[in-house]
DNA sequence: TCGTTTTACTAAATCGATTTAGTAAAACGA
DNA sequence: TCGTTTTACTAAATCGATTTAGTAAAACGA
């Protein structure tokens, strides 16, 4: 077993008795105009004879571009990131790029961490969920200018970038009066205690809707690190048993409800009977449940499809066009047994 | 705002008049007995100074390493996948590698696409979920010796290789034996049509049970493609169906789970009193549905563990005792209550 | 016809590191 | 004391591409 050396442009002009200038504009499609048919052939052909493929490496090295994106997810294990992140992934490929995927936990400082260790591997491109209190550093970043930058899931008002999210004021109103209108008049919110925009919005599309029709806001807002564990959970047990007379409960995250739902369990209460369910971001979980839990689902493939494409587009015309590319896309409710309209004369 | 250049070593030479070769060996931590202390102490004072970081693509281009680890998985937001991908990331990166991910979808010609894509991309390591018949592909790959090879979730008898793999034969056998030794005497199994190791020994663990036990196989095998479609559902249900006796059922994946349990529930079918369940995976939905579904969990944290230490090893000693690292991990049995006990008089 | 333009190419520099093959001076050693 | 070894460094080659700055020959044009 030979270990043989992987064969170079040199080689090729060696061989073929061209320099390496003629074969590089014709590997590049810069041949056109330039160089004469009988040559660009003859090229073409020793290449696709000995299966030549440039070294990206030394491709990198020459014009500062390495067709590699970031993904810089909240936790990439998470559902609706994973199910991102493969989409993004195929037509990545598709287009020679790769994409590197990372979570940032929700941590500024794990985040700040992985800027640094892309920011000087020369990376193209970054598509980033920023984590709370990051603001500074992304207008940094964009202000560098040094990559491509499209922001996911949420945005900042105060400066200019290209950014993907879901109308999330919008999707929290439609909730929050869906639920009223089925004849639920006490709806609790269970958020997340976040400066990042989605949390913010759905908080306050379900303050308005509850304010306009003169219902109190009763909310309860846990910290990220607690969603998953004992701690938060108590703290929605607290909340419901704080406001008995709550007969509905809007959870902002999946997560939130995936706690919630063991919370409600815990405490016996019949769903839809006793509190009626409603979430963001839909999961197999929510449509398998006992009941199934009603969901606002988010359009998981265009979202990958914006991002990418429009990130692609980005490094395409060399994102002089930057900071200009916005979707906000419209998020989904699926009805499910969880917040259908209960018989009056059911009660706790 | 001035597109300041990068600073580079060259720069680093002019700037304190001192070799590019000395600033490399004391960069490269080579500079032990052979460079003085002084000129150690200017130059790396000099760094800190101005916060180089050396080139990493001139790196790669000129030493062949990538520092990047290509993880080929069935399918990256399949939770089991995307868990153990999210801990690998953070230990790879925590040792300077970088993790590309992508999905085969079980389809052999995907998997050469990508292999074929990365194998001239200076990659370092592969880890990789071979799909079907993808054996010849992975010999050759190996053979070859140009990457470090680490085989997870999977095996071949016929050559040398390094793998990550549950214990699947005894796994399967102790949860036949345990759902026997709970009273139901009809199990059925419901697993892939597939020629994968796994696969394979589940259902091979299974069927021994069954024959020590004096029971009849009573097994179905859905193509992968299938699992997730109405197709997969119809032949769980068809199965069902044709063996009426079945008290019991063994699901080989937590996919076939899902697709079985909404069968069940479109057959009104209790768990456990008419059918008990139990399944391969943990999920969080399992935990979750009403009744909790038991499972045969695999340890995620210590496969994701082996995999990329052993991975890394191999890339530290060059790979050169490759083919010898071979993990099987226990997988554990957790009961809940779709497998418990039924009392004798309950029957269909 | 002869200066200019176009065509079809190439030599050499370059990206930013590592590594090979050295050297001058100091230290050593019998 | 003087040949050898050690110490502390460096110049130049190299990885494999792209790009700059050219040139010789052919074609053109008045």
């Amino acid at each position: 077993m030979k270990k043989k050396r992987k064969i170079s442009i040199k080689d090729i002009s060696k061989e073929l008795g061209i320099s390496t200038t003629t074969i590089s504009f014709i590997i590049n499609n810069k041949a056109k105009n330039r160089i004469s048919k009988e040559v660009i052939e003859k090229v073409e052909d020793y290449i696709e004879k000995v299966g030549y493929k440039p070294n990206t490496t030394a491709q990198t090295l020459r014009t500062g571009k390495s067709k590699t994106i970031v993904f810089m997810a909240e936790d990439i294990s998470d559902p609706f990131f994973s199910a991102i992140a493969k989409e993004m992934e195929e037509i990545a490929f598709e287009n020679g790029y790769k994409i590197i995927y990372c979570s940032t936990e929700n941590k500024k400082e794990r985040a700040l961490e992985l800027l640094d260790l892309f920011k000087d591997r020369q990376v193209d491109a970054f598509i980033i969920t920023p984590p709370e209190g990051f603001k500074d550093e992304m207008e940094k970043l964009i202000r560098e200018n040094k990559q491509a930058v499209m922001v996911f899931d949420r945005y900042y008002d105060d400066f200019e970038h290209n950014y993907v999210v879901l109308d999330n004021l919008a999707s929290s109103t439609r909730a929050t009066r869906y639920l009223l209108d089925n004849g639920f008049q006490n709806v609790g919110f269970v958020g997340l205690k976040s400066d990042i925009s989605p949390t913010l919005e759905r908080l306050q599309g379900y303050q308005q809707v509850m304010a306009e029709n003169g219902q109190k806001d009763r909310s309860v807002l846990i910290p990220f690190d607690e969603v998953k564990t004992l701690t938060g959970r108590k703290k929605i047990y607290d909340f419901i048993k704080r406001n008995p007379q709550i007969d509905s409960l809007l959870f902002a995250t999946n997560s939130l409800a995936i706690s919630g739902l063991k919370t409600l369990k815990e405490m016996s209460l019949k769903i839809p009977e006793d509190v009626s369910v409603l979430t963001f971001d839909d999961r197999d979980l929510f449509e398998l449940y006992s009941p199934p839990i009603s969901v606002i689902s988010q359009p998981v493939s265009q979202l990958a499809n914006e991002l990418i494409k429009g990130t692609l587009n980005l490094l395409e015309s060399d994102f002089k066009e930057s900071s200009k590319f916005r979707k906000v896309l419209k998020g989904q409710l699926i009805e499910r047994i969880s917040s259908s309209r209960v018989s009056e004369n059911n009660s706790i």
